[in-house]
DNA sequence: GAAACCTCGGAAACCGATTTCCGACCACCT
DNA sequence: AGGTGGTCGGAAATCGGTTTCCGAGGTTTC
């Protein structure tokens, strides 16, 4: 990241500076200020020095907009969030501004609040402004139709994926968190174990499910009960938690989302149950409001979002650099062990 | 916001289709086209329609780039986050991109970390790339320095405000705020109320504890104890209610904060105090994920912090097309009563 | 001393739009 | 037939850069 200073000094009348404006300080052609600013040609020292002095002089910054013209590179991507920007998407938006910006890229935000009109609206903008790329985000991770067909410009999808597996997404390894969750509360020994998630429509909510299900499976165990969805609210895990005490005994309670896990945990307050140490509790997102207000602070399986948002940049970088890496690209998850799962 | 197919058809050579290539398949000159397009000069109508169908044919969108070069404007603003975007800057983003791109002006998005190198970054940046304007925002609330003196482009500042009385900066009347949720415990007859909140370093906690101190006088009361300054977290609102509930007697708390508001409802709850027949609770900032899950849910006071962004948007636009609304805007809270001071 | 070479910097084309100015063409009138 | 006026559309300048090509000098070489 290059820091020069700000412009001291406006150029005639308020209007920025021009290349011509430094020419003509400097008492040269602009070809000339052009490769003295740019390190082009051959230039003696001396003019390169004089030239460069006008400039700073002048505070001269060049027109994006020219260069673009010339060029046909406008070193800008736009970011369409099919939904709205939410909690997920930060992280990523955060992750994806930073590769990019690292890049001297600059970042069109648009938020297309799950309206397909918006959506293909801000598509026809970005491409007017001729971007480089277009990363598409969203809060559901369902696979998606594909924004538009062969567009003229790379694209990603982050978080979600395209339906399309030609498409370049980088998604998140939805199963192997839950799968992380599973092999951890088995090696802190519990074996009775429920699954406490979102609403059955949701991708996330089955897949994690699914996932869980399937490892227990694998190390010669059941789930205790079926999966039990709902929603993605404290209050559903109170509920859930008050269903599954009725009729189940269990040893621990892996949940869809931190947000449930905490009314899980006040639930299983509210009848006496300790955590850790009655029932072991994990959540999902790693949501830190939610996970270290808990009481105990929650064990908890992180997204890593905002790496997943600086892996969907680097991948629109190589693919505008000629390096497209197609296809459906997974990351993993990674654990957070806290008090919810082992006692001090 | 006009709906338009998309290209159907890339021109020659997967290159974007520029003027010239609409020109040549309408068998007009480029200049002829334009006016086409932009119902300028005198055309006759079979000619008109020629080009409009050719560039539709064509699937046509002309180059930003080019634009902005002859007309001198972007139609670009650009949004720069002083600290991480955050919680409180996600709704202020999403109300000024929804004001701007109705404007059928762009965003770009820079997050400068709460560090000056990348801020005057950014700023280098977003006047190399002629911004129209500019929209600093920023977490806290404290006045800032501000960003540059002297800027060829307009800046207003949201939510934040430039320590410059002459910069145009919108604010949320958070003493205002303070006053509403005080207003409303007494309205519901309260009288012994104590006051929880955030580090006394921080603009928002002294402002709101002052305002709630200065509104108590008024009704000739008095605040139970001094204000509690702490964090604003759930684990300081319970550690606080213990302090108070040790040396006072109070019928309501006004907190800080919904995540303190939660803490110390927990609290109350402990000590078998019930909200709010016992104690009233009002928190600030009216966020879901905390007032709607606290039990009871809470009171609380809404910043409107999407509206806000609107309309520091809106002064931007004002002061683009030559209106400038300089100086310091501050907008009122909202009051948004639950069961927590009013029992069912 | 003249030819060859090298160094340096300017002139001009180009990117893709907008806009001004002007000329071609037609109809109409005297 | 020739002048006048109006309609339509093209040529070219312009915005602010980059890049290519070329020429003006000075230096080296035989």
């Amino acid at each position: 990241m290059p820091t020069r200073k700000l412009p001291e000094k406006v150029g005639n009348s308020g209007r920025p500076t021009t290349i011509s404006d430094v020419a003509q300080l400097a008492g040269v052609s602009i070809g000339t200020v052009s490769k003295a600013l740019n390190g082009r040609g051959s230039l003696r020292e001396e003019t390169r020095h004089r030239v460069l002095s006008a400039a700073e002089q002048l505070g001269f910054l060049p027109n994006k907009a020219a260069m673009t013209l010339s060029s046909g590179r406008t070193y800008t991507v736009g970011m369409i969030t099919t939904d709205t920007i939410g909690r997920f998407s930060i992280p990523l938006l955060m992750g994806a501004e930073d590769a990019l910006g690292a890049g001297e890229m600059s970042v069109f935000l648009c938020d297309a609040r799950d309206d397909p009109i918006r959506e293909q609206y801000y598509l026809r903008t970005l491409l007017g402004r001729r971007v480089d790329g277009i990363i598409v985000t969203g809060r559901r991770t369902q696979a998606r139709p594909p924004i538009a067909a062969d567009l003229p410009v790379p694209v990603v999808y982050a978080f979600i994926s395209s339906a399309d597996p030609r498409d370049c997404s980088v998604v998140v390894d939805e199963a192997g968190g839950a799968r992380l969750a599973v092999d951890h509360l088995l090696a802190v020994g519990r074996s009775r174990i429920a699954h406490i998630t979102g609403p059955e429509r949701h991708h996330s909510a089955t897949v994690r499910a699914a996932a869980t299900e399937s490892r227990l499976t694998e190390a010669g165990l059941e789930l205790v009960g079926a999966p039990l969805f709902g929603e993605w609210s404290e209050a559903w895990g109170r509920q859930a938690t008050k269903i599954l005490l009725g009729t189940h005994d269990v040893d621990a309670i892996f949940c869809g989302s931190d947000q449930i896990a905490r009314g899980v945990a006040d639930a299983l307050q509210a009848t006496g149950r300790r955590v850790p140490d009655d029932v072991a509790l994990v959540g999902f997102d790693n949501w830190d409001v939610m996970s270290l207000a808990c009481q105990p602070p929650l064990t908890s399986i992180d997204m890593e979002l905002e790496a997943l948002g600086r892996t969907a940049a680097d991948l629109l970088l190589a693919t505008i650099n000629g390096e497209p890496s197609p296809g459906r690209h997974s990351r993993p998850c990674r654990l957070v062990v806290r008090d919810s799962t082992v006692s001090r």
